[in-house]
RNA sequence: UGGGGUAUCGCCAAGUGGUAAGGCACCGCUUUUUGGUAGCGGCAUUCCCAGGUUCGAAUCCUGGUACCCCAG
């Protein structure tokens, strides 16, 4: 059984609040104040720069942060993360695309950065919690024995749900966590934000990898991976196109990869549907239904539980291979390794290596894994 | 230097006398704390070039030019 944390008695002790200068996070320390509670908060700075206009959103950022917390008439700390950032995200981040897969930076910084490396800063900083803007909830379940352990729980805006960036974070991490604005629906917390006048109440969502922000993607990773060109072929070895190199694309890609009208070809789009390492080539395959570009199983490298276990080694579940895509219902099997074999009901759209599967019990958030490899039951069969 | 064919947006491609479809690609915006997807919008005053016929031509005629195919 689970229940939203407790409202009614009066909230104490002091917390840290991680302003991005985001409405989400401004709005969650404004609540937490209504709440009673000691709020400050902390403004990350994780990315050195090296990107004029860049620099400038960061600036912004923090002004905003400032404006709020002014408002609020709370403290703001300041901190830079970067060079653990570096190490413990970016580092990996790029090892992946190296490896021809496409990583999850943001799981990632949650996990080491956001609910480690700021965790920790702001327990030395004397607060017995800290807050984000997330928009996950935080239930709590009474086990046989009586303990009340906590668990993710997927935010109330079906809309704006991230419990899917926060699978990989440990429960004993979520258990010091608030998150205020995970039970409300996004209008109601750019309202509140208007209502109490929050500078950041109109400001359009921050996209992009976090702390590093919107990027031509392609151009971005180019700083640190160099160029490997080579041909675009089709499932029968036509040559129809040429690729940058492997890392700058993704299955089920579209966008980017230059191919106009063929003769004795119809006029569907090509999406990227394989990508040959061995060969340096990158295989496309023509419109969104193609069967190459669907998967119905997959198993994942040793899964991060929240609960820190399975919670069976066989059952059906809800999954996501990628954010905000719809949950699919699905057959699990933990395999010795720690990883998961999935079999979904329904066939998934480009899964892609490197991304999550991320498993729900209703709006349990279980955890998660990076998928490893993927195939079709009927390929299995065969 | 014999014959035949084709030349329309970056690419594919409609259009055969009535005043340039569509798709892909590309660009922009929106959606989105990854990448991607998706939605919306933009994208040939001009049809290889030069003349001509016509009220009016990408569409007809003449002459060039380029490429392709067959024959050499």
């Amino acid at each position: 059984m689970t229940s939203t944390t407790g409202t009614s008695t009066p909230a104490t002790g002091k917390v840290i609040v991680g302003m991005s200068g985001g409405v989400d996070s401004s709005v969650s320390a404004l609540l937490l104040l209504q709440q009673g509670y000691d709020v400050e908060g902390l403004f990350m700075k994780n990315w050195d720069e090296d990107d004029g206009t860049e620099y400038c959103t960061a600036k912004e950022d923090l002004a905003d942060a400032e404006a709020v917390c002014e408002k609020l008439g709370i403290k703001l700390h300041t901190a830079n993360f970067a060079a653990e950032y570096w190490d413990n995200v970016f580092e990996h981040f790029l090892a992946e695309y190296q490896a021809g897969r496409t990583p999850n930076p943001d799981i990632l910084c949650n996990r080491e950065i956001k609910f480690k490396v700021f965790l920790e800063y702001a327990e030395m900083l004397g607060a017995e919690k800290i807050a984000t803007g997330h928009y996950v909830r935080e239930g709590q379940v009474r086990q046989g024995n009586g303990d009340v352990r906590p668990r993710l729980l997927k935010g109330l805006d079906a809309n704006k749900d991230q419990s899917y960036f926060l699978h990989a974070v440990p429960e004993a991490a979520i258990a010091r966590t608030l998150f205020p604005v995970g039970e409300l629906e996004k209008p109601a917390v750019r309202a509140l934000a208007e209502e109490h006048g929050l500078v950041t109440a109109r400001k359009k969502d921050s996209t992009g990898i976090c702390f590093i922000g919107e990027r031509r993607f392609s151009d971005f990773l180019k700083q640190y991976l160099p160029a490997q060109p080579g041909k675009i072929e089709t499932p029968d070895g036509d040559v129809i196109g040429d690729h940058m190199g492997l890392m700058y694309y993704t299955l089920g890609q579209r966008q980017g990869l230059g191919i106009g009208g063929l003769a004795n070809y119809s006029e569907d789009p090509w999406y990227v549907a394989e990508k040959d390492l061995e060969r340096n080539v990158l295989v496309a395959v023509q419109g969104k239904h193609h069967s190459l570009l669907y998967s119905d199983a997959l198993t994942t490298e040793p899964m991060d539980w929240v609960a820190g276990e399975p919670p069976v080694a066989k059952g059906r579940f809800s999954a996501k291979t990628r954010y905000r895509q719809s949950d699919c219902a699905c057959e699990i099997r933990v395999l010795p390794d720690g990883g998961v074999e999935v079999r979904f009901d329904d066939p998934q759209w480009a899964v892609t290596p490197g991304q999550s599967l991320v498993l729900y019990d209703g709006d349990i958030c279980l955890g998660g894994g990076v998928i490893h490899s993927t195939w079709k039951a009927t390929e299995a069969a065969a």
